[in-house]
DNA sequence: TGAGCTGTAACTATTGATATTACAATTCAC
DNA sequence: GTGAATTGTAATATCAATAGTTACAGCTCA
């Protein structure tokens, strides 16, 4: 099973709120045609996002804006606000085990700390990447075209 | 959206058929009660793991045997031949961003090479534990458990 | 030859992702 | 104030993947 695509959404968002926030207001509407992705979809993200602190959306007349520094905002906490894992928990663990087999009843003891190894460098990967990354390779493919 | 629970089921498997493997024939019937999962999902499983060369299984007679030395064989073996990510990606990418806004049509030049980045940090984690790990520490625990 | 087992098909239930329609509540320009 | 634009959210639908279950043909060997 794939990462929700919520994921890249939000960052597809993030990309476009920093090009064309200045000259546009950057409603769900706007997102919803350049991710190609229906609106409402675009507003739970972009309530999720806002829940995490990381953008403040106006109410009513619209628009959306980032609240911090983009070299603040990791990649990691975009995959938490948007919740691509339950209970933060990458791995899924079939339920229950047996506790009358040996190897059933010891199975988490065995498994866990090696899940959450993979888990966290997944999540140290995710941390080493900013949004200010983003803006610099997005300004970067923009001027490449306008050439 | 997790991992499915078909990895840490392989995992546990290699570790029954480890420990039981001398003592007992390990069938799915078997494997179904360690792991309180259903012998058709087990086969399913054993299914993958065969066609991948890490175990045989001994059609009409029954049981289950590993074709390698257990430090041979990585979580990433296993991970591949139980097929948690669809075409090998674990990040799903929202399907048609937009080709008449520049960033929905950048989006992929953008992003693609930082999820590259992390798709394998994941990987390389999990190329580095192998399956003599989880020997080690079943006979760990197991033993704990006779004292 | 029969008991035990695998491989697989077929069907079901459940869950999460995503799309869609609809509408109350909000904000602001006028 | 009023109306147009927008958000937040509920309700419903569709689709895909997971996982459970029954059933059975085919294999193997004692």
């Amino acid at each position: 099973m794939q990462i929700s695509s919520r994921f890249t959404l939000a960052v597809h968002i993030f990309a476009c709120i920093d090009t064309f926030g200045n000259e546009y207001k950057v409603t769900s509407d706007f997102l919803a045609g350049s991710t190609n992705v229906n609106p409402v979809i675009i507003r739970k993200i972009l309530g999720q996002l806002k829940g995490a602190g990381l953008i403040e959306v106006a109410r009513g007349t619209g628009g959306t804006t980032v609240t911090k520094p983009l070299d603040e905002i990791t990649f990691l906490d975009v995959y938490n606000a948007v919740e691509c894992v339950e209970n933060g928990e990458l791995f899924h663990f079939h339920e229950n085990p047996s506790t009358n087999c040996p190897v059933g009843r010891n199975i988490h003891y065995i498994l866990d700390d090696k899940l959450y190894r993979v888990q966290s460098a997944l999540e140290k990967e995710l941390a080493s990447i900013t949004l200010a990354d983003i803006k610099q390779d997005t300004e970067k493919y923009l001027s490449e075209e306008n050439r």
